[in-house]
DNA sequence: CTTATTAAGTCAAATGTCTTGACTTATTAC
DNA sequence: GTAATAAGTCAAGACATTTGACTTAATAAG
C-alpha cells in the first residue's frame, strides 16, 4: 500500500571523515615518496603547516609514524621528517588455492615477517576450514612472538581465492572450486578469527600486492595480468582497485578467444592449469613448480609450443587492456615461476600496436610483477591494510564507518 | 644538486570539502529518486536532520532545490519535498564531428532547450573554430532569450569529439581528425566563450548522457558501447566516468579482432563509417541518416550482412566487457539511427555466456541507449553539469578548486 | 663575528560545518 | 479528546581546519 521504495542515495560526510581522509593522505604520501617532513607533507596535501603537525603528532602517538634524525638543507631551521614504522599496524593475509593454502603476516609496509602453508585435504571445505583456521591461528602465534602487542596492531584477515564469485555452480566447471564457492567460508573465517574478513580474487590480490610494494607502486593507473591456476586482471584505477558490480571485474580467464579454428576460454590456453596439462604433470605434485622453473629457464623443447601459444594470447590481451583500460603500464604476474613469466615476456615482445604507443611515456608498456607463489597471499594481506590506511573515497563517507 | 624529485601526495580536504560533498549528495539524491523531505534525505544519506535542513535552505537560496506541496503520509507532521530546479543551472555542449558541429544547451536535469547545427569547412580547424564559436554564441544567446539569468547559472563547456586524444598523428589514419586533435581547441574555446571548458570523447559523453537521463541513470557500473561514425566505449564505475590515465580508456575502435582470416580494428568492422563504405554512402550526404533508417527498419538486403556481421563483433565485445568489468548492464547506443541500433540488438542476441549470467539479476545484460545524432551533444552538456554536481571524490579534494 | 634572511614548526584564537538534545508543529490512531 | 508519531527548528556544543603572529634554528653575506 505504501510505496515503500527504497531511498538510493550516497552517503554524507563530517569531520571524521574529513579527518580520517588526511590521516590516510599522510600514510599514502608516506608510503610512496619515503619518509617527509610537515613542511612537505602540508605542500604536497594542500593542507597547512599546523593541520599536519596535528595529524603527524596523533599518528606518532598511534605507533603509525616516527621521526628521524633532523636534516639540514640550506638556509632556515631543519627539518624533521617523519616515516612510516613497519610494525606499525600488521595483517593476516590468506590464499586458498586448490590443492594448497597459504598464510602470511605482513606488517604495514608490505614486508612478510612470517609464512605458512598447508595442504588442503580433499574434503572440500568441510574438513579444508578447519586447516585454515589452524594456519590462521599459527601465523598470528608466531607473529605475536616476534612482535610484541601484534593483536592490537591487527588490522584485518584478508582472503584471496580464484573467483569468479557468486555464480550459480554450473556444474561442470574443473576451474571453478564450486564447493568453496557455497561455503559461507567468510563468516566462518570472521567468527573463527574475531577479525575483519576481506575476500579478494587471486588476480586481484596481486594487483594489490603489486601496488603496496611492487611495480604499480604509486601509480595510479595499471592493469596486473595475473598467470596462476587459472589468469585473471586486478584492476587499479584511479589508485583503487576496481572490483566491479559483483566483485568480479578482471575474471577475464572466461574471456572467449577465437584462435586455431575454435572458440576457447583465454583461461584454456594461457595458465597454469593448460600448461600442467601441456606438460602432463600432476598439479598436486610439489616438485612442478621447480621443474617448469627449470624448463622455462632452460627453454627446453617441450616448453616452448606452450610458451609461444600463451604468448601470443597474452599480447593479445595486452593490446585489448591498452585499448579499453589507457593504463599508465600493463604488469604482469603471477603465481607461476619467474622463470616461466620472464619467458613469457619475452616472447610477448614485441607488443601490438595501440594506442598505449604515445609519445611522452615515462612507464613501460609492459613490466614484470612478482612472480612467486607467495605473492598472492602477500596481496591478500595488503587488502585489509589498504583498506585501513590509504585515501579512498569510500573511506570518507559515513557508512563506511 | 639538491634533490628536486616532486614530492606526490593526494591532497588534504577540510570543511569546504565536506560540505561540498555533502550538498553533491543531496542534489544526486534529488536527482536519483525525485523530491524528498528532508527527513528522507537525512536517512538516506545518513546526515543528520539538522545538516539536512541547513543544505536543502542554502540550495534553495542558490536556486537549485525548491519546495513542493506537504505530503500526509499517516501520523506526524506531513513532510515537504523538495526537488531539483530544472532552471537552476545550464551547460552548452559542443559535439565536433567530422562533418559537422553541434551545440546545445541543457538544464540541471538534462532537458535540452536550444539545439543548433551547422557544417564544417574543409578548412580544417583555423576556419572551422570561428564557426564553431557562433555556433556556441548563438546557442547561448538563444538560451538567454528563453531563461532569465541563465548566463549566471551556466556552469561550463561541454566539448565531445572523436578520441583518441594526445597521440602523435601518425600520418595515415582518417578516423583521427589529426588536424583537430593538434589545434589548441581547448584554450580557443576558454578565451573565445570564457566558459569553463571540458573535453570528452564521444563514446564518453555518450555515458555522461545516458546516466544523467538515460538507461544508466542512477547505475553505478554500467558501459555504453556506443556506435557512431566510430565505435567506443563509455565506461561508468563507480558512478563516475572512467577517462583512464590519459583520458582514452575505452576508445575501443582500435581494438584488433580476428575475424574472417585477417585481423582488422573493430572500428573497421562496427562503426557507421564501415556501413557507409558498406553501402557506398557519402559520410556528408545529409539524408545517408534517414535512409539508413530505413533500410534497417525495412531489413532490406542490402544492409543485412553488414548488421549481421557487425552484430557478430558487438556480441563479442559485449562478451567481453562483461567479462572485463562485470557492470551491472551494458548500454548500446549510438549516433547512428535509432531503427539500426535496434536491429544490431536484435542481431545481437542470444549474447554469449559470461560472468553476466548470475541469479538475481535486476537490469539486463544489454539494454538500447539512446540512439540520437543529438545524444552525444547532450552528453557534452552533461559533463559539465556532472563535474559541478554530481558528487566525486575529486570533488572533495582541496586541489580541485 | 655579527646580522639578515630563510624555512620549520608552534601557539592560541577564529572559523566553518556537523552534531546533539530539547522543543515545536502537525497529523493520525485510538 | 488525548496519546502517539513524525517532520522540522532552535540554540548550544563539538570538532577539525585555518589564520596570523611568534619561536627556533640553520645558512649567507658583509
Amino acid at each position: 500500500m505504501n510505496d515503500v521504495r527504497p531511498i538510493r542515495a550516497k552517503s554524507g560526510t563530517n569531520h571524521e571523515g574529513t579527518s580520517a581522509h588526511n590521516r590516510r593522505v599522510m600514510i599514502d604520501a608516506l608510503r610512496i615518496n619515503g619518509a617527509l617532513s610537515r613542511a612537505d607533507l602540508a605542500r604536497a596535501t594542500r593542507l597547512t603547516k599546523q593541520t599536519v603537525s596535528n595529524i603527524i603528532e596523533e599518528l606518532e602517538r598511534d605507533g603509525l609514524v616516527s621521526s628521524q634524525e633532523a636534516v639540514r638543507k640550506g638556509r632556515g631551521q631543519p627539518s624533521t621528517p617523519y616515516g612510516l614504522v613497519p610494525g606499525g599496524a600488521f595483517a593476516i593475509g590468506l590464499q586458498i588455492d586448490r590443492h594448497v593454502t597459504r598464510a602470511v603476516a605482513v606488517d604495514l609496509v608490505g614486508s612478510v615477517l612470517v609464512r605458512a602453508e598447508a595442504g588442503l585435504p580433499t574434503g572440500g571445505p568441510s574438513t579444508g576450514a578447519k586447516v585454515i583456521l589452524d594456519l590462521v591461528a599459527g601465523v598470528r602465534s608466531k607473529l605475536a612472538g616476534i612482535v610484541q602487542q601484534s593483536e592490537k596492531r591487527l588490522v584485518g584477515l584478508g582472503v584471496a581465492m580464484p573467483g569468479p564469485f557468486g555464480m550459480d555452480g554450473s556444474g561442470d566447471d574443473p576451474w571453478m572450486m564450486e564447493a568453496w564457492q557455497q561455503f559461507p567460508l567468510m563468516e566462518t573465517l570472521s567468527a573463527g578469527t574475531g577479525l575483519d574478513v576481506g575476500l579478494q580474487n587471486d588476480a586481484a590480490a596481486a594487483a594489490t600486492a603489486e601496488r603496496m610494494v611492487g611495480a604499480a607502486h604509486g601509480v595510479d593507473h595499471a592493469v596486473c595480468l595475473f598467470v596462476g591456476y587459472g589468469i585473471g586482471a586486478g584492476l587499479i584505477l584511479n589508485g583503487e582497485l576496481y572490483r566491479g558490480a559483483n566483485g568480479n571485474a578482471g575474471e577475464i580467464g572466461m574471456a572467449l578467444l577465437f584462435a586455431g579454428g575454435k572458440t576457447t576460454p583465454l583461461e584454456h590456453r594461457a595458465s597454469l592449469a593448460s600448461l600442467y596439462q601441456h606438460l602432463s604433470g600432476d598439479p598436486a605434485d610439489p616438485d612442478l613448480h621447480a621443474r617448469i622453473n627449470d624448463l622455462a629457464s632452460r627453454g627446453d623443447p617441450s616448453i616452448e609450443p606452450w610458451i609461444e601459444a600463451a604468448a601470443a594470447d597474452l599480447r593479445w590481451s595486452i593490446h585489448l587492456i591498452e585499448t579499453i583500460f589507457d593504463p599508465q603500464t600493463v604488469i604482469l604476474c603471477g603465481s607461476a615461476p619467474e622463470a616461466l613469466v620472464n619467458s613469457l615476456i619475452a616472447a610477448i615482445g614485441p607488443l601490438l600496436p595501440s594506442i598505449a604507443e604515445r609519445p611522452g611515456r615515462t612507464l613501460p608498456r609492459l613490466q614484470p610483477g612478482m612472480a612467486d607463489p607467495w605473492s598472492v597471499a602477500l596481496g591478500a594481506a595488503a587488502g585489509p591494510i589498504s583498506r585501513a590506511f590509504d585515501p579512498r573515497f569510500a573511506a570518507i563517507l559515513k557508512d563506511s564507518l
